[in-house]
DNA sequence: TATCCAAGGTAAGTT
DNA sequence: AACTTACCTTGGATA
């Protein structure tokens, strides 16, 4: 086993891995001690997190070698919040997982300069104080095209769940610290299942996209990650191409995975704060609508303001 | 205990 | 191109 620290003082920014990622942007992250997401949402306890990685490559960075060298279990918590000198991340793997973790979890974003990008309006002023340190994701394209292909109408903690069931089911197992775990299934050993299958673990009326999808992928026809290199509105329509994927999923792919920081999902949340906060920008349209709130939210760091009053509104009520 | 409802939308069919 | 409708499943609310 490989371990390592990361001292958060290193960091520009403060940074909260729980709001990280359990708020919604990645559903590829398991708790270790109990059931994320069953029990409610509770800040400031240091839980390890668990995820599996495949080798790949940085959409962003394609000549880069891959963020690991072999399937990788990584398992990481934070200990001391973000007002404590001495606050790290410790890790635990079987590979050198400092570079994955920087990728994955976006510490090498300048917090505090996107803050300062982002206009001075209350309810993202509110949103900010309340998650300070939450940053987006890098997920892997394939894994984070699927979880939001079946995040279609479903609830947060059932979008884990599958997700959890996919890997469990279909992924390949991972050997470490006396357990096994499983990676997220590739495209060919999804493509491979049927969509009778894919329904035995509850993916419901999503089963066939996620088939088709992954079929589509696995044939070479198109590839989340080709998207990278496109302007931004041309690579949501090139996501759309997928079976199950709209402007919405699309617009979670190209957040939560390729690093398009302009890029606001318009969920019913997001909707629901339009209507709300910023009725304006109701175009009645999803690309103009879009556009709005994305000069509202902040133009090129849009994405981060619209996850953040995301987690926000969905918690408020706890 | 039974019934109802809504959950990070999308595809397919109509006008 | 804009507008409707069907779609799986299930935890939690309501009666």
């Amino acid at each position: 086993m490989e371990t390592g620290v990361v001292p958060l003082a290193a960091v520009d920014g403060a940074f909260d891995l729980q709001a990280t990622v359990e708020s919604g942007q990645t559903y590829l992250w398991d708790r270790a001690d109990d059931g994320m997401y069953d029990q409610p949402i509770a800040h400031g306890g240091d839980h390890w997190y668990e995820t599996v990685v495949r080798p790949f490559t940085p959409p962003r960075d394609p000549d880069a070698a891959p963020l690991v060298p072999e399937p990788a279990v990584v398992r990481v918590r934070q200990v001391g919040d973000a007002d404590d000198p001495d606050a790290r991340l410790e890790w635990e793997s079987n590979v050198d997982a400092e570079r994955l973790l920087t990728h994955l979890l976006r510490l090498d974003d300048d917090l505090d300069a996107i803050l300062d990008d982002t206009p001075d309006v209350s309810l993202l002023a509110d949103a900010y104080d309340r998650f300070r340190g939450m940053r987006l994701v890098r997920d892997p394209p394939f894994a984070c095209l699927v979880s939001f292909i079946c995040s279609a109408q479903m609830r947060v903690s059932r979008i884990h769940g599958m997700q959890m069931r996919l890997a469990e089911s279909f992924g390949d197992s991972v050997a470490f610290d006396g357990e096994t775990y499983h990676a997220f299934p590739t495209p060919e050993q999804l493509a491979a299942r049927t969509e009778s299958e894919l329904r035995d673990l509850s993916l419901g009326y999503r089963a066939p996209y996620v088939q088709r999808t992954a079929e589509l992928v696995a044939d070479g026809e198109a590839h989340p990650a080709a998207a990278t290199d496109r302007e931004y509105e041309a690579a949501r329509e090139y996501l759309t191409q997928f079976v199950g994927v709209g402007n919405k999923v699309a617009d979670c792919v190209l957040l939560f995975s390729l690093g398009f920081l302009e890029a606001v999902p318009l969920d019913t949340w997001i909707q629901t704060a339009i209507g709300d906060y910023f009725p304006d920008c109701e175009q009645g349209n999803y690309t103009d609508t879009s556009r709005a709130i994305r000069e509202q939210f902040g133009g090129a760091v849009a994405g981060y303001a619209q996850t953040y009053v995301f987690y926000y509104l969905r918690t408020r009520s706890e």
